[in-house]
DNA sequence: ATTTGCCTATCTACTACATGGTAGGTACAT
DNA sequence: ATGTACCTACCATGTAGTAGATAGGCAAAT
């Protein structure tokens, strides 16, 4: 765990904590025990520092992705549930809810890797009902596309909104999706 | 149309574009051609300016409750999404997404503001369901209040998420929510 | 073996700027 | 003459980012 990585974790919690435009280097500096200017030395500019998390992220992505290729669909579902259910155990919300929302701040180079990993996602989750479809597993009444658009709003929304209405909403609608998708 | 009412209406724009921690006094006072300073008059903190916000869209969510309370539920659906269907339009977010990105950076007035409006929205949402189940015309394969939440969350993040894959893709989630509704 | 020199990672100290907010004044209408 | 709505001018703070110094490690050249 080099400090640049380290630079890269608090980066990606923060985000997901506060908001692109609410941290600043000094919270990553205090949370490391160094100073604001050595942040700069690993990182270049903030925005250095922002493809760098999402870089990460989209590794992650890809990871996770690989790992199930071999899976049942409703399993590769789990997997992309889990991304969500470790989100929310930390009271935090995804990269691509808190980054969207601050989308016309972002510089474009930004931009256009948070769009890259959205569709990266909608495309996975996308693929992913589709071969349940096909494998009679999941029951659909629209495109796969349309259906993984549903989930995945379903999903990225209710890291929001459970912080706001409290109890376990967050478990209650990942536990419908599955329930209504079942063929 | 006041100054203090343009100044509430240009916050909330601000907000839902770019973000709480984003937007400046500064922003305002360009937009209205007066000084940064006699915004202040107006609302003493950005704390009071974001509070009129909230309160004024919480005006407008009880103003369009109270209209649409004879209505079917359907109807009263179709009015639900009437006000994201406008905010696509504008290429904006709702108020409730935007600001619970930030929810860590906000004031604890503020917040809680922003709580009551999103359990306001959800009792509402949940009864439009309910009615419609009771009457027959919703088919349910979960509690109200989950299907509320799933089509809140639906709704929301697909605003988020158009932005990021570009499309119709808000439009085909609002028709599907409404097909699989359909009893 | 020691010197030389570069690379890494950090530091101190600084700049330029934007921010939210304040103080006090002015023009004007009621 | 009192309140409204704005102004100019200012302040304190926080921000991203820069410049230049320091200290240690490593490796090739002497």
């Amino acid at each position: 765990m080099s400090t640049r990585s380290e630079i890269i974790r608090i980066g990606d919690e923060l985000i997901r904590d506060k908001g692109y435009n609410a941290f600043s280097f000094y919270d990553i500096a205090k949370a490391l025990g160094i100073k604001n200017a050595s942040i700069h030395y690993h990182f270049p500019t903030k925005v250095a520092l922002g493809i760098a998390v999402l870089d990460e992220q989209m590794a992650a992505l890809e990871a996770l992705i690989e790992k199930g290729v071999q899976k049942e669909p409703l399993d590769k579902l789990k997997d992309f549930f889990s991304i969500y259910i470790k989100i929310e155990a930390e009271g935090k919300i995804c990269i691509v809810g808190s980054l969207a929302s601050d989308l016309h701040t972002l510089d474009v180079l930004l931009a256009a890797k948070l769009k890259e990993f959205a569709n990266r996602t909608l495309e996975w989750v996308t693929d992913i009902v589709k071969e349940g479809h096909e494998k009679g597993v999941f029951r659909l009444s629209s495109t796969p596309r349309d259906k993984a658009l549903m989930i995945i709003t379903n999903m990225l929304a209710s890291l929001q909104l459970t912080r706001l209405t409290g109890g376990q909403d967050f478990n209650t609608i990942k536990d419908t999706i599955i329930k209504e998708l079942k063929a």
